[in-house]
DNA sequence: TCGTTAATTCACTAGTGAGTGAATGAATAA
DNA sequence: TTATTCATTCACTCACTAGTGAATTAACGA
């Protein structure tokens, strides 16, 4: 958990400087905060990492705390309102008639896309968003703050998408979907070893290529059920 | 995170004081594991609320790992031995027609039921596993070695409930299910907040009552896409 | 070229971490 | 009754923690 991975331009601008050192920190952070959780960290494991000293992360982050939901937040704002910009097109393309697998996929898949390609930042990310979900201690509330709003987004859809539908089922179907998801996220090479190598931890592919469907049909179950 | 609260016999036979305070501080631990994790208690804490001597923990306990790893194994055996008891009633009650409901009921439910009706205890064993489940760092070594037993018994159920299903397909699904599950058990109070306190996060019934027929849709759909 | 400003390090504080080995005191078994 | 065993605490160590304020260095703007 320490020794100097990425070289650091020396000659640049200040200001240019300034950022690229504070992206180094919150990429660096990121990644030791996904794997150990944020009491699992201290501050000189970051500087170490990064290559400059501990203190450093004081001068640009009030505390350890603000740096940890700074690293966060970051990223928070991006997949939310690329899933919010999701299921705003595809209700304009569906207009008053969306599909409770639509509506997932706009939301899961559009997700899944990003953590396949948005590189290792991503895929770190992932892993501590996967952690934070699971956390009381301040989890929850990093979760509710950032995602609310595209969730209920997504909550409005599926509710349209199923009107007889009660909506403790509804929400008791986004919970399953979000265990799964960030279960997937958490990447923990559990299923790995559990399947002997067939599926792989970090091969979001394979679970695009599931779960919207595995889940589109669970909520359909669980939605007629008081009638069948 | 701190201050006595349990009182302690102290006019007890020795082994049967010693079986006792061990056992408050393997409650106290789980308590305060459950909340901040492996990194944010300190072996003061949990002595300060057991009101014992920090180093009587190192007494009882090789250290401060040894301490998490048998907190957690406690009530994984239980777990454990439960469900598998009752995949095996529930073999020899369909012989060879199993049903993928039928499964993951007794699979889900007799977890749910413990969760329900364990006492507090067994709620903040539930929250630690979620965590722990999640954590890449040695968490997933962990549930492999208290959970892949049962869990390769409930998947062998699967296939044969499901015998023309792909073997990916089977494990993604778990994948599913475990997601939910651990998010469940992970208690964060989100969904509460979501719903606008219409479903509540330790409402283990209403999970129980949705959670294994929408996940046998899941496993449907999922398994017969191919051929539709 | 020089004063200013910003980035970075240095020296330090006050407190906390897990863990050890010796001391204490109480229950127990001879 | 007494020696012993065991639970518990005490006094410590050594390493590490987050954070502060002053010192240093390098870039920048005039």
């Amino acid at each position: 958990m320490s020794t100097a991975v990425k070289q650091r331009r020396r000659s640049s601008a200040k200001a240019e400087q300034r950022a690229e050192t504070i992206d180094q920190i919150l990429d660096t952070a990121e990644y030791l905060f996904s794997k150990h959780g944020f009491y699992g960290v201290t501050l000189k494991d970051v500087a170490n990492s990064v290559g400059v000293h501990h203190t450093l992360i004081n001068y640009y982050f009030e505390d350890k705390k603000k740096l940890f939901e700074d690293v966060f937040a970051r990223r928070a704002v991006v997949t939310s309102e690329r899933r919010m910009k999701a299921l705003d097109d595809y209700e304009k393309q569906v207009g008053e008639s969306p599909t409770v697998a639509g509506a997932l996929r706009a939301f899961l898949d559009t997700d899944l896309d990003l953590y396949t390609g948005g590189g290792e930042g991503w895929r770190n990310y992932g892993a501590l968003s996967a952690q934070v979900a699971s956390t009381p201690e301040w989890g929850a509330r990093m979760m509710d703050e950032h995602f609310d709003p595209v969730v209920l987004r997504l909550i409005g859809l599926l509710k349209k998408a199923l009107p007889e539908c009660a909506e403790a089922d509804i929400f008791w179907g986004y919970h399953f979907v979000t265990g799964a998801l960030m279960l997937t996220l958490a990447k923990t090479g559990r299923i790995d070893k559990l399947s002997g190598g067939l599926c792989r931890s970090d091969d979001y592919a394979a679970v695009k290529e599931r779960m919207a469907t595995f889940m589109a049909a669970g909520f359909l179950s669980v939605c007629s059920r008081r009638k069948g």
